[in-house]
DNA sequence: TTAAATTGTGTCATTTCAACACTAAAAACA
DNA sequence: TGTTTTTAGTGTTGAAATGACACAATTTAA
């Protein structure tokens, strides 16, 4: 069956945008491609789309293959379509948009890839329009971070408020009000009170909480504003 | 050259909702399809991507053709990558978000292709899955008309401030103060007022305002919240 | 036990927002 | 002609949210 004979036949891609957070900077995964083309050069996770696979799903094979993981955060961010993006062939990439606690993926798996975890001051040249894709990402988490908690996905399970503010400061580069934050986080009643404080801290120790999942579903789409007014006119 | 010779070639399809305001209702610009496959049935305005042609262009293409318009408000909203998603064969949909004044288009296109405008209320059954892309659409509306000016991409170019608030009301399908909706919209400085009043209508006449482009420009980006609270929390 | 660093809570003035009352303009109609 | 009806435009006020800032508590190391 050939319903549509003389439209053309175009190899559709996938490339994964992967954030992760140590704490104290916000960081990408990448890999240094041990294939061709462009062989040794740095780039995006990606893959091409099987003949019969759903998009959703393929993304989640690619970014299972390189983390291990079975349930990362993945958003569907934009196609590139460019005609000329992939000088091999003519190819449409969709990019996915993936947050991940830095400390739960399979470092073997990452390793074998030839993938690092890099700092986004310090990410090398990338092959085809990968920076391209990497400036919209970093675009849609500070865009996306003010409104939804998704903040949440690249702390770990347990996580302290300082740490959740650092997160904030990281993604918009600026200093938060220690008070105001902790107040306007509080508020949201997203977060439950574990009982348990940090050890890992040298000072006071801060209360661990973790997020109310029920409540987390329910206000995901309501508006937070995390984001201090001195950003929104940017 | 053929640096992927196991990769599945793919038909990449491009669909576009197209949004119009009448005063009153937001409608849809849909054909009924006068070719086959699904003859007769009503879908979105779509094609296909061509062999050397950028993604976004296609876009532009298919929306110029439909509606004889060159400046369309387009965004891309969405790829639905489905494997089963259209039975004749495997294609990939890259879905844009079209917003028109409605009395711009060329209504002589409009009928050669057997479109027609449609109240969100009253749209047919459509082909495929192009309901879940009207959804889809939707929802980004009234996600962007609360953050974003876009909601002038739908009026006429002189426009009042109780022509915006019908546009806003009939978005979110609930009443809106029109006192403090008039005071929000000014504070916004996007405003400037031509001189003139609205001829049409039969009481008071309101003031016509236009879009400061460039502070249109300049703020885009900057975070809005014209959705009432009332609709945060869905 | 004192100092240094960090966490947690409180206050207060300013701004924003939602709810509501009043005035102005324009046409229809008595 | 002037009264009614409808819609446009501006003002007020109390409540809530926000930003700036002070102080107390906890922990380790000196």
């Amino acid at each position: 069956m050939n319903n549509y004979p003389q439209a053309a036949r175009i190899l559709v891609a996938i490339d994964c945008i992967i954030f992760g957070f140590d704490g104290k900077d916000i960081k990408l995964l990448l890999i240094k491609r041990n294939f061709d083309p462009e062989k040794g050069k740095w780039s995006l996770m990606g893959g091409f789309l099987d003949a019969n696979e759903d998009l959703n799903d393929g993304a989640v094979r690619i970014l299972n293959n390189l983390t291990g993981l079975k349930d990362i955060y993945v958003e569907q961010l934009e196609t590139f379509g460019k005609a000329g993006r992939d000088p091999g062939e003519r190819t449409v990439s969709v990019v996915f948009f993936a947050l991940i606690k830095i400390d739960d993926h399979d470092s073997e798996a990452v390793k074998s890839h030839n993938a690092s975890w890099i700092t986004l001051d310090s990410r090398p040249k990338l092959i085809f329009d990968h920076e391209q894709m990497v400036l919209r990402a970093i675009e849609h988490l500070k865009y996306n971070a003010a409104l939804h908690p998704i903040g949440f996905e690249l702390v770990p399970e347990r996580f302290t408020i300082p740490q959740l503010q650092k997160l904030y400061e990281a993604i918009y580069n600026i200093p938060i009000d220690r008070r105001n934050f902790s107040r306007k986080l509080l508020s949201t009643g997203l977060l439950i009170d574990t009982g348990y404080k940090n050890n890992n801290s040298t000072t006071k120790k801060a209360t661990l909480y973790k997020l109310d999942a029920e409540r987390y579903k329910a206000k995901f789409h309501s508006f937070w504003n995390f984001m201090p007014d001195s950003m929104k006119s940017q």
